[in-house]
This record gives C-alpha cells, sequence and structure tokens, in this order.
DNA sequence: ACATGTGAACTGCTTCACAGCG
DNA sequence: CGCTGTGAAGCAGTTCACATGT
C-alpha cells in the first residue's frame, strides 16, 4: 500500500467526526462538496484522500453517510476497542483520565501510572493510580495497545524507553520536548507552549494570512 | 516578506527549547548539525529555516547559544509577556490554567471564564472564574491577545464568534470539531481523539514507516 | 579547513480538469 | 446531467551541493 500523508490522515478524522455528527441527526447521503466545506479544504482534495483506500461514493450522486463512516472507522482503526493507560497522573494525566471524548472514540483508559508515593491508589474516572515499576510487566502481558505520556520532560524519554523496551507500539506525548523512538513505533507530541508559540508568531508578524 | 510554512515555526520552537535547555548548562555555541539532530531533521533544514529570517551564524564557526536564542525568542513573538484567557473551566481548562510550561515561557493566565453558575469564583493557580458575560467586555477592554477554548463542542463556535467579534486575534482550541474563522484571527486546534485516530492509523496498518 | 547561507534540483502534497458512470 | 474518481499539472517544502566567509 501507499505512503498515507500526515495530513490526509488528519482530514479522514475531520471527515469522520462530520459524518458522525449529521449521520446522527439522520442524514443520509453527502457529497465531497459537504465534507469540503466543513473541513476547510476543497472537494477535490476530499475525493483524492478517499481514493487512496477505495471507491467509496456512487457518481453523481455522491456518498452514503453510514457507508461512508463505516468505511473510514475501519480506515482508521476504529473498529474495535483500544486499551490505553496514562503514564503520568498530574494535572494533564488527571484531566485526560476523567476526560470522556476518548471513551466515545472506543478508547479505554484502562490503567494510570505515576512513580509519586502520594499519588497511588487515587482514582480517576474508576482507574486507580499504580507504581510505576508495574508498568513494564502490564505492556509486556498486553494490556495496552497506547500510552499516553503525562510526566515531567526530564523523565519522558527515560518512559519512552521503557515503553519501548516493552513492545508498546503508539505512544501520545504531552512532554514539551523531542522524543525519540525506533521507526516501528508511532510517536505523536502534542506540545502546548509550541502551539501558543504559533499564534504568538502570528500576533507579531501582523501581516495577512495568518490562518494556517 | 515572505509567507513561513507552519512545519517551520513549529521548527523554530524545538530549536528555541533545545537552545535554552544547553544554554542553561552553560554551552555557549552549536552547529546546525547539533539542532538538527535533536530535532529530527537535517542540517540543511535548519540553515534554511533560519534562513527566512536573518544570517545567525558564523561560516566555519557556528551560532552562539545565547545570540541564536536571543534572536529566535524576537522571531517567534516572545520577547514580551502575553495574556491568556482560558474559556471553559472544565476539566481541560482547570489542568491547563494550574500548567507551570505556560509562565516559563512568558504566558500568564490572567483570566478564566464559565457559564456554570457552580463553577464562578472558583481559584485555580490564584485566578478566579468569572461569569462569560464578562468575557466579551474583557477583551474589548484590551486585557488579552489570547483565547484558550476549553468549552464543550456544542457551544465552541458560538464563543469563537463572539471572541472574534470583540477582536481577540489567536484562538488555541480544545475543542473536538473544526471551528472557523476570518482569515486575520489566528486558530490553532489541538484535538486529541484525532491524535489518537492517527495512531490507531498507524497500528493498524502494520507497514513499515509508521513513525511521522 | 570548516560550517554557514543559498540557488537549483527534487520530492510530494494539492489543485485542476475531465473522463467515467450512475 | 451531476458528482465521483483520477491522471496530469502546479506548487510548496525539503534536500542537495557548493560558493562564501572566517
Amino acid at each position: 500500500m501507499k505512503r498515507i500523508a500526515e495530513s490526509t490522515v488528519r482530514r479522514l478524522s475531520i471527515y469522520l467526526s462530520f459524518l458522525e455528527e449529521i449521520g446522527a441527526r439522520g442524514v443520509l447521503t453527502t457529497s465531497s462538496d459537504d465534507l469540503a466545506r466543513l473541513g476547510g479544504t476543497t472537494s477535490a482534495q476530499v475525493r483524492k484522500d478517499l481514493s487512496f483506500f477505495g471507491s467509496f461514493g456512487k457518481r453523481g450522486l455522491g456518498y452514503s453517510v453510514p457507508e461512508l463512516s463505516a468505511h473510514l472507522r475501519e480506515i482508521l482503526g476504529l473498529g474495535r476497542k483500544w486499551n490505553v493507560c496514562i503514564v503520568g497522573a498530574g494535572k494533564i494525566g488527571g484531566a485526560l483520565a476523567r476526560y470522556a471524548g476518548f471513551a466515545e472514540r472506543g478508547f479505554n483508559i484502562t490503567g494510570m501510572y505515576d512513580s509519586d508515593p502520594h499519588k497511588l491508589g487515587k482514582m480517576y474516572s474508576g482507574v486507580a493510580v499504580q507504581d510505576i515499576v508495574h508498568l513494564e510487566r502490564d505492556i509486556k502481558s498486553g494490556k495496552y495497545q497506547i500510552a499516553i505520556l503525562t510526566v515531567p520532560p526530564e523523565n519522558a524519554q527515560n518512559i519512552v524507553d521503557i515503553l519501548v523496551g516493552a513492545g508498546i507500539k503508539a505512544i501520545l506525548s504531552f512532554a514539551p520536548l523531542q522524543l525519540t523512538t525506533p521507526p516501528d513505533v508511532t510517536l505523536r507530541t502534542v506540545n502546548m507552549a509550541m502551539e501558543l508559540e504559533g499564534l504568538t508568531f502570528a500576533l507579531t508578524k501582523r501581516s495577512s494570512d495568518q490562518q494556517y
């Protein structure tokens, strides 16, 4: 299969959330034009994105909302439940544990880990914080497919190495630094200070096209 | 001035945080090669990124760490303090209010707003939650340059319209949906479910190059 | 000799435009 | 006729390679 651009995958997520929204409202068909308008892109882009995976529409008619939703869920790997652990039970980790949006999408937070003895046993949405020494064992036993990392930056690469060593293949990091993983482990980093810097950059050069 | 790619701005942030780290350790000079190794890019990319803004290095020698840090801070608009308000005092909003990383970078959370009467007056790191009806007035009076949006998706576009109407020019949204702003208002969206979907996409097609 | 700065070549994503099919 | 699906063209971002300056 061809290499799919990250930008394409992001747009597929956007299309899916739009489809689920209008699907819940009872809309049965839609078009690449509709999907484009919402996603802030063009109809050609929508069709090109979908074309990497198959032909899901009917010429002259458009797309069936339930059908296309199902295809996108399958493509994005949402046709199953995923078990996720949160490593780091601080402010952000706790907020994410309680965030309902994950469960709606099939992501179950089934474990939390921290090294601070004061946090052990604390409950977040029915999940108790465990000692981080058990993390490696639990990953090796196949309990989790995805790890969310919300530890201080000093410890982050160290924990990543443990996660990778134990066999995890997907990590979402909130640590504000650049981490490294082997090529077979997917890492995404959300760096909030960096996002704000993108905004101040735009604010500072008060020229045209801030939008991006 | 030429249009700068978003990817370039993101890398500048990465370079800066690396420079500050090694600067704090007393390192005085560095090279495009060093910066590249850390940022997961190439030395040519580093030099090209910097070249959009000037010539900050010495041929044959490299870059002065304090000088390049200062230039990057200036370029990214970090040469001043920014006042930021958080709209939505739920789980994520509260966690962000307490997140120390913002202040370190010159972003001061100086206001919080919510519409839920139960949340009014609650304190987060010394900032009281105010009624959202005051938000428009406070933005118009110039209290904030940046707004962080952590409200439920149903209300998000509505709040964006209020923010934009009151004159805000930069918004960081955590709402899991696509929002629209006029071209002179910069909007960045962090969508955690979408990040996880990027991971499951990679996990599902267990082929090569997961990394991106 | 060494590392920067930069035009030129290249790669890959996006847009165009139209053939194909309902 | 309308909207999809897709090769071809266009464009933007990255990489190359070397001239330039110390």
